[in-house]
DNA sequence: GTGAAAGCGCTAACAT
DNA sequence: ATGTTAGCGCTTTCAC
């Protein structure tokens, strides 16, 4: 190519990557040469020789859930413009995996890795504080991040949904929750949930768990336990998934939403809104969950410190006809 | 680290490639340094030095609609055991996206290429074929594709709407597609419903289109023109979206689905099982769609010749309530 | 403003 | 079974 160009290959270097400190006959010869060449250049080479690989890893449980894909399509939106690309790992939701695809993404040189996790799994910790690379933690807001973390305050989620339950006048409530201790952002809502009920002065609530929380039949099926024994007036489910679900096994079985069982679920699906009746939940910010999360990293790529460490996103109760 | 061994590099680099060509001894004391160094091998100065990356590059309109987000999930869940990395553009729908992102992949030396687009830009499809890379493009199946296709059948799809509304009985067609010509998914199926009617002898269906099929709002606000004049009795919306926003209007304006209006969507959302009355539609394969290119793609960077190039996964006419 | 030299951390090819 | 020798195609540093 240096040689097409008839210049030395630090030229056509400086051409691409800082054209203003080449003079104009030298450029406009190599651009000339790009393009009849179709020069393609090697970014591998390129990251080896300059020890920065313009990739950010994101590492998610799933893309096959609407919430993690726009997260990851926010950081997209963030970093692409800076020239980053996007290198994507899929845990599906086994915690272990975490571990093994930080190390190969560090492997790999990212600039900096944007992590769907609240609490790492300790050898990813470890391996990450050591790795002294900007990190953001994503949807969960620890005491100590590694680096950075962005996320939304589950405890606070859980417990808005109770204060709003108990203004309503429901007195018997009951919990549907993640099965799975590894899903942190399920127990701080059910915690938060549980809480402030208890600080409300109502009895602590009938607890339920679901093994596979994004399967709305499952959330059908957990109708008859929950209405078996001392019957609740009112149900919080920690996903909203479910709680469509529930939705959908209580029309089947002629109970009156709600006024027989008042139902609320967690995350504004696209669903939510269109279920009659129309599902109370909390909208999660997702997509500006990965914006933000892409935004400060880039910040951080630029060697900024940013503070504060933790940002919380908040979220939004939205009130419809399901309580 | 060779030296923390007290081997060479090469036998390093076998450990961890081809550990069975390596001495138990030496394999045992490399791996004991590996771990007490905390060792994490450099996979860019790997690519550079055996010129394959193990990444392959996904290209996708955007990853905030599911429908393609579950395709770059099934292809993740694809190749990942592979032991190969995802990295992923979005065009924002803007096909002079799709050549810049192509050609930063290249350069990136992605071992192969995963194109959610039928038809590429000119650009992009000299570039392609002239790199001689494994390529897939996902969705549609174009006649000659640059190397593989892996895609549904648009104007089947249809074709297979307009029958079943004919069958039905419905007189007096309308159709809904997107307006941005480059949607090449939208035009085909648009036009097999057009030919389908036309053989079926039912007069040409009035036409509309919206300039954004991803808003379900602006599905509703084309009742009021689809209903001006002449009114139809059945209506092919190209997405569910748009559908679904119909739907909701009809609710709205106490128009009778399917008395008055039947309706029928493309893409089985989630939604559209839920929402009353439930939609008629087309259920296309995403995941399967993404795991079949990515199986494919990893063939073919193994060096095989797949036949056929292009595959057709089907797709599902899938008869509700709305027509 | 431009070029020459050195080397990034690996792997391929060839020894031994 | 292991080591040695050469790069891979860039960027960094320093010279001019």
């Amino acid at each position: 190519m240096a040689h097409a160009a008839g210049v030395s290959a630090q030229t056509v270097s400086r051409v691409l990557r800082e054209p203003d400190r080449v003079g104009v006959e030298a450029r406009t010869r190599v651009e000339a040469a790009i393009e009849r060449v179709g020069y393609v250049p090697d970014l591998v080479a390129g990251s080896l020789a300059s020890n920065r690989s313009r990739v950010v890893g994101v590492i998610v449980p799933t893309l096959a859930n609407a919430v993690h894909a726009s997260s990851v399509a926010g950081v997209s939106d963030a970093v692409g413009p800076a020239g980053l690309e996007v290198l994507v790992g899929t845990t599906g939701y086994d915690r272990a995996r975490e571990g093994a695809l930080a190390r190969a993404f560090l492997g790999r040189r990212v600039d900096g890795l944007i992590i769907a996790a609240g609490a790492l799994a300790p050898g990813a910790d470890a391996l990450l504080r050591g790795a002294r690379l900007p990190v953001i933690q994503l949807w969960e807001l620890p005491e100590d991040p590694v680096d950075l973390a962005v996320g939304v305050d589950g405890e606070a989620v859980g417990a808005a949904v109770a204060r709003h339950l108990a203004g309503r006048g429901y007195r018997r409530p009951a919990l549907v929750e993640h099965a799975a201790p590894a899903d942190t952002r399920s127990a701080a809502r059910a915690r938060g949930f549980r809480a402030t009920l208890a600080a409300l002065g109502l009895p602590p609530p009938r607890g339920l768990a679901a093994e596979r929380p994004w399967v709305m039949e499952d959330g059908a099926a957990l109708l008859t336990p929950l209405l078996a024994g001392e019957r609740p007036d009112c149900v919080f489910c920690t996903g909203d998934i479910l709680a469509i679900g529930l939705l959908l096994g209580c029309r089947r079985a002629g109970i009156a939403v709600p006024g027989e069982l008042a139902v609320a679920g967690v995350g504004d699906s696209d669903l939510a809104a269109l279920v009659v009746p129309a599902l109370t939940t909390v909208r999660i910010p997702h997509y500006r969950l990965g914006l933000e999360a892409g935004r400060r990293l880039l910040r951080r790529v630029a060697g900024e410190v940013v503070a504060p460490r933790c940002l919380d996103l908040g979220f939004e109760l939205v009130v419809r006809d399901s309580t």
